[in-house]
DNA sequence: CTAAATAGGACCGTTCAAGTCGCATATTCG
DNA sequence: CGAATATGCGACTTGAACGGTCCTATTTAG
């Protein structure tokens, strides 16, 4: 339960090696994969995904390869998930979706709902960027970088 | 992907339920089924657990059921998660668990681990009592609860 | 004693995540 | 041109977890 799926980490894995490395031009699926040790054809899929949802920009061929359709600091880790496992919602219920015989008498899927957008807000904040710069933000004092969340329940 | 377990969902109905109804004694499994429509065998199991992790407190025979242990105020959606579901892990890796051949390799593990943390400080600050009570947090404004997260990635 | 309740184990069907395979298409290079 | 690399994409298999049912033992009020 509130698990991420494998992919959609290994697609932030994937964006965080990108933007380690911002000067070569594309870095193919198994490239990427062999960095890590993740089975190159489903990373091959995921960077597919992304590349539809327009993180990625992809070029076929020799060299060929993929690289950040953006700046790692304007891609969020909210987006990263939403491309590769679809919608985010908490719940079986949650606005958009079907398959939840009770809804009508549940009561409490209105502040599961705010829970699920103060979620998703956190994740909204956190950039591939920051997933990338700096491996201690513990160890640089100073410097932390605060997103405050406003819990509304 | 992170979505919360039906059996966590019904087991917060049925401590809010609870919650609202503080003058009654005990609630069987059955009546709180009952209210929404929710498989009675299933929540029978979902209120024993929450019993044996000193959530609830119960009474066999007739006339029995369960009750709150504690002040609803005092119950987070947290604990009833993890009595429920069990540790509440965002990744497949995070410390405790087994299972992800990559942890060695893997960079995105510390950065993940402090989503983690932000994400179950989010569930601890809600109480069952905020479920319970004022159902339209909107439409009574100047009382909202706010609580504020610290997000430091 | 009996009916209503908790307690708890065994079991099962469905769903979904994770990973594999195969093939089509694009692109570069010799 | 044609071979070597690459992406793009759908079908498929496997395994685990979830949601749910059933059955039995035990407690306890009336
Ligand atoms: S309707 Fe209630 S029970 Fe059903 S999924 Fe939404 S929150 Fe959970
Ligand atoms: S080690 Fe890395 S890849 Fe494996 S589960 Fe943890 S975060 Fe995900």
């Amino acid at each position: 339960m509130l698990k991420l799926t494998k992919k959609a980490d290994y697609g932030l894995m994937a964006l965080k090696y990108l933007a380690e490395h911002p000067e070569t031009p594309a870095l193919s699926a198994k490239d990427l994969a062999d960095a890590y040790g993740i089975p190159a054809q489903l990373l091959a899929k995921i960077l597919q995904r992304l590349t539809k949802t327009g993180l990625l920009r992809s070029h076929a061929g020799m060299n060929g390869g993929y690289a950040l359709a953006r700046d790692a600091r304007q891609i969020s880790a909210y987006e990263v998930i939403l491309a590769i496992d679809g919608p985010f919602f908490i719940t079986s219920c949650t606005r958009g979706a079907k398959s939840c015989e009770l809804t009508p008498s549940c009561t409490i899927k209105e502040p599961l709902a705010r829970v699920n957008d103060t979620i998703a807000g956190v994740l909204k904040s956190i950039s591939i960027h920051d997933l990338a710069d700096r491996e201690h933000s513990d160890a640089a004092p100073g410097r932390e970088r605060q997103g405050l969340v406003t819990l509304t329940v």
